[in-house]
DNA sequence: ACGTACTCTATACAACGTACAGAGTGGAAG
DNA sequence: CTTCCACTCTGTACGTTGTATAGAGTACGT
């Protein structure tokens, strides 16, 4: 699985990196750098976007900067902090619209929306831990801008907080479960159609219906509905009008 | 990320093995296996529930059963269909109570905590792809009890998987954020409390609460509330509670 | 002019999955 | 019984990853 963004970090050194502090200490000896932390988290980012996290390797970032690998470690202390600094610069562009005036579940599916734009423009985000999240701007201003969503409801700080991360926990989950099925159609080479289709009559001589009648059932209902087994926007559209009805009744009960 | 369950299979052979076909043609020649497929799936679940699936290689696998990695190819087709059948082993060995006579509610949330007993027991589990599952008896079975959690609640078959697919979405996320956790922890060799120590006084620097006000207030106060920053109890029992009420929702809409 | 802090490069290592080639084994065919 | 060859198991090897380490070249402060 993702064992990245472990390596061993200096702390300080990362966090003036993703708050771009200035070069500490005066003037410096030597040649000059040929490039900037922000062209390498460029590259990297494209690089990203264009092949997923596997296509993401220091000879590759390197390659497209004109570098060889070694040269990457004099901007960035390793690939860890790397992924923290694209992250964090993921996180601090993404558009941010103003929902003040809107009733609450405008504004927290508005929230859900911009995130799923991100895993959408960004897909590689979707897979990243989350645990120990990078301490930089881009993601205060994300958080600050997301909880003020939650406005005005009469939650208190822990549950606006629960509530938030219930949320993007949701849509993380639909966007991962979308980026397996296109990295399963990719390396597979083959639909789910196709791959259904090749499984299909296999499968009819041992599974036997039934064993499993409302696996039978409802499994090929779903899979008619939508076509293949998973239809993200369904999901999304679905599970989205769950978590908001759930968070309701939430709300609900705080302004009693 | 995860690029397992890859690798160029032959549908026929993996289902073949999932559902434990005896072996086709006739008698074999040459010398008799020393091993079992089922042993060798059951030391790769040892492994992978001992060390994660970065412990799970094919030489760790191997050196378990007293064998070179190489033998291992003549069980499995390679880790990938590996991978299938030690998903498919834990899908199978799940305990599933029978809540027939209790109300719906109780008959969610049981499927629920099964799956996050599932977690418990196998963590490596919630981190491997959704797409693509394993065609075998354990995935049957199981699909069929959850499927059943959702009876006589006037929802259609399409509706009927979209909800439950909701609901294990939720408890996978959970899991993943605890896995995440629990690995940050792990590698870093920092408990979330001894993590946020080293960086707070460096973030004070460079973070001013006054352009982030709601994140600062916010921030602290669900980092006091749980210890370290996330708590999957609470995330789990606070989600459970917002998604079974999403669900009540629509059993309503249904029912009238 | 010189020393030295710095940039960039070349090489190397351990780990991974697994392709490939070979050695040994024992049931089927004569 | 002998012969054959399908089969099991092994040893070696390759390409890929992040990055440690050592060295070559550069240009600022003295």
């Amino acid at each position: 699985m993702v064992k990245e963004r472990s390596g061993a970090d200096d702390p300080a050194r990362t966090l003036e990196l993703l708050w771009r502090e200035p070069d500490r200490g005066g003037p410096r000896r030597g040649p000059k750098q040929g490039l900037t932390v922000d062209a390498v988290v460029r590259a990297a980012v494209e690089l990203a976007d264009s092949g997923g996290l596997d296509a993401l390797t220091m000879r590759g970032v390197a390659q497209r900067l004109g570098v060889t690998p070694m040269t990457l470690y004099t901007y960035v202390p390793g690939k860890a902090e790397l992924l923290a600094l694209m992250l964090d610069a993921a996180y601090w562009r993404m558009p941010r619209t103003d929902h003040t005036a809107a009733p609450w579940r405008t504004r927290v599916a508005a929230v859900a929306h911009e995130n799923r734009d991100l895993y959408r423009r960004h897909p590689w985000v979707a897979t990243l831990p989350t645990a120990r999240p990078p301490l930089g701007p881009g993601l205060m201003t994300k958080y600050e801008h997301e909880l003020a969503a939650f406005d005005g409801l009469g939650l208190d700080d822990v549950e606006r907080d629960a509530a938030l991360t219930f949320l993007l926990g949701f849509v993380q989950s639909v966007a991962r479960a979308d980026l397996d099925t296109q990295a399963a159609v990719r390396d597979s080479a083959l639909s789910d159609a196709q791959w259904w289709a090749a499984h299909a009559p296999l499968l009819a001589k041992v599974f036997d219906p039934a064993r499993f009648p409302l696996a039978a059932r409802v499994g090929s209902a779903a899979g008619e509905a939508h076509q293949g087994m998973h239809d993200p926007e369904h999901a999304f559209a679905f599970g989205l009008e769950r978590v908001l009805d759930g968070l309701a009744q939430l709300v609900a009960s705080r302004a009693r």
